[in-house]
DNA sequence: TATTGTTATACTCTATAACTATA
DNA sequence: TATAGTTATAGAGTATAACAATA
């Protein structure tokens, strides 16, 4: 039982907020996997407060979208891809990448040009100017990342490293 | 150096896609901490692929977004509550929740009351139907959980936890 | 017939800020 | 003056599906 008055939630009060968890779904009676709980839900809250962070920090000072800068980097690391390799890189739909493209063809940071051997196929590549925001930009991003990961100990980095590739391996299969 | 051929991203890949950023990132000549872009980048990969899960499984079946079901967790958990502290809690502006509220109202499943004693302030509750819905979403919430934390050892689960417990408790101070 | 990219629709969520009613 | 909730606006992302061009 928590001490906690009613009302008055936990508000970053992680663990009593979690022994709030317990006590309530004991109540119910429900059958919970409560270490599985823990990890996702928690997954989820530093990604949310480290997207957050970023957009803020990082993104909003060159006018740049999550996606956006998801696309620059990825075109920036592999070089001209085509559209449908980029999309799932990305992480987004085709639809929605037709839209980001046009944005960013528009600011001429990118350019899209047909492929003769196939001429369904878009090849998109990064411009002079869409590198040049890219390398600027990312810096100030990994920074947010120093910051974010900066709460752990490197053996604690260590470990979360592992186990989020061994998440991201076992979901990509399943 | 990658053997792997340009215009194939790595798609699932993910040692050889950090391999390629290293290796990228060491020609462009920039200054990186490879250990927190590893860890960051991760938690969002796990965080998008679990969220996407959740979502198709558990909450479309029921008609429910993502702050829906967060909403109705919460308040299942912690009882009635102010809506500026339910705002709080499901990470969603005020301005986002009033919406959210508007539609679970619309649907029967909580209530809005004033309070007597300062009347600026919203009191939100579960209806019976509403607590119905979640109780019967949650389990499938957390089997999917389950799913995702699945591929970890014991000892990983609960070096996640207590790692991802510090970033968040890191995060909210700063 | 199948695939790629584009377009269209409808919905959800976001940030920001103005507005109201209360305190 | 400050606060809580609502409303409004514009932008970004989602899913879904239809579409034209091409294979």
């Amino acid at each position: 039982m928590s001490a906690r008055p009613p009302h008055q939630p936990h508000l970053g009060d992680l663990i009593g907020a979690e022994r709030d968890i317990v006590a309530r779904l004991a109540e119910v009676d429900l059958d919970v996997d409560y270490d599985a709980l823990a990890v996702v839900s928690n997954i989820f809250r530093v990604a949310a407060m480290a997207r957050r962070r970023i957009e803020q920090v990082a993104l909003a000072p060159e006018r740049l979208s999550w996606t956006a800068f998801t696309t620059l980097w990825v075109l920036w690391i592999w070089g001209e891809m085509e559209s449908r390799h980029l999309a799932a890189e990305a992480n987004v739909t085709k639809g929605t990448l037709t839209g980001v493209l046009d944005t960013l063809e528009g600011r001429g940071l990118i350019t899209r040009r047909r492929r003769t051997s196939d001429r369904r196929l878009v090849m998109v590549a990064l411009t002079d100017e869409g590198a040049e925001v890219i390398a600027r930009v990312f810096p100030n991003v990994n920074a947010t990342e120093v910051e974010v990961a900066g709460h752990l100990s490197s053996r604690q980095r260590r470990a979360m490293a592992g186990g989020l590739r061994a998440m991201v391996r076992g979901l990509a299969e399943s």
